[in-house]
DNA sequence: TTGACAACATACTCGATAGTATGTTCAAGT
DNA sequence: ACTTGAACATACTATCGAGTATGTTGTCAA
């Protein structure tokens, strides 16, 4: 059985971080696939070759294994630009950088940002499934100042005189529809190296950067 | 009760088209504030002050409405952008009034739109409802088509040296992702006039052209 | 005026699924 | 060795919602 093959592998005391990552990573793969309210958690059990008493074990609904893909999702995108704004350099530079940064950690984690993604839309629509308040204004933070730290990056780029736009928040909404465009339409070859993957990138954040008035040409 | 009202309104022979939009636009808010599997047809009959009974006279299935919907987004975006295509000006304002057309039109069928981008991931992820293969290629052919339109329509402007991108799938991903931002983002205020919507709009297609390396102002 | 039918509303069925209750196994501590 | 508890699996319940079957009403045609 494949569980057996599983259990070899997992069943040591204080995997459970281990485990709950196994879990999560099936359940963004359907989630992604389907949907939240689409996907059962016999299909989450199903694709990691378990059963839904493992998930149960480990979280108390679907909504809190959704909420905790959420929040995975989020911190691999801090994880992937916080290094990169303590950089020293002129804000331009700066901001291709964390461009950058965010497509490939958009790429490479694809199925978690799309949750985020449909995390985003339930937030907007107050349909979440949860009643954690606390949990679920907590995320909402958390994407919030994500966002901040490309506005911030945005202001400074402007006040260097290198990027221009009208309005912010339109200029913000369409630089991050740009750059999580590869979450909806990047679909992933076989054999595909990472220089591949680094050239879908790198023209995302050329065309990012254009979108925003950047003239230049990039490296 | 409501439903007297509505029924003097709108029961009369040969005024089921008229039924169906009203049961359309009901669908379309729901889908797109709960997403399709999470909502109920009991609910889409509840917005429009009706009976799941009137919804089953109409479509055979839940799935039917759905592609109902998904099909008329699609028609309200050729309608608004054929007769543009037809006009005899250089490619890159071509492409200008295009961009305009399509978001003003996003805008202002904001949730049939986004039954629209449901309908696109379900078929990217092959996980659609229906059964009716022949409905579905159909809508994913009419959806080809729609891209084909601005694809031509990038290629000339490309030709004329008044725009510049490299690969033109992922610059024609990048242009899809920006304009159709507002449906996503944008939430109409009240007593906001046409004059505010066209001004979002304008900015969305200045965003998008500059993606696309064009270098002019805007008018 | 009556009967036929469209356009619904009402009242059900039945399958899918979130959640629960309980059983099983194994590893570590004593 | 035996006990405990974590980490599951299995078996069940309860609910929700898609789909159906049937009832009701108004309208038009003959």
């Amino acid at each position: 059985m494949a569980t057996a093959a599983r259990s070899t592998k997992y069943r040591r005391q204080s995997d459970t971080d281990l485990s709950r990552m196994e879990i999560m990573e099936g359940a963004a793969l359907c989630f992604e696939a389907r949907g939240y309210s689409a996907t059962s958690l016999d299909e989450v059990a199903a694709r990691i070759f378990s059963t839904k008493g493992r998930i149960y074990h480990h979280y108390a609904s679907k909504a809190e294994l959704f909420l905790d893909v959420y929040r995975t999702g989020m911190l691999m995108n801090f994880q992937a630009i916080e290094p990169i704004l303590e950089r020293d350099m002129p804000a331009i530079e700066r901001l291709k950088a964390v461009l950058k940064a965010h497509v490939m950690c958009v790429i490479r984690t694809k199925a978690f940002q799309n949750v985020v993604g449909q995390g985003v839309d339930m937030l907007r629509h107050g349909t979440m499934p949860a009643n954690e308040h606390a949990e679920l204004e907590q995320l909402a933070a958390l994407r919030d100042a994500y966002s901040d730290h490309f506005r911030t990056v945005l202001e400074q780029a402007m006040a260097d005189g290198d990027i221009a736009y009208a309005n912010i928040k339109i200029a913000l909404n369409s630089v991050f529809m740009c750059i999580n465009g590869p979450i909806v339409w990047f679909t992933p070859r076989k054999g595909q190296d990472e220089r591949e993957i680094e050239a879908v990138a790198d023209e995302c954040v050329l065309y990012a950067i254009r979108l925003l008035g950047y003239r230049g040409e990039m490296p």
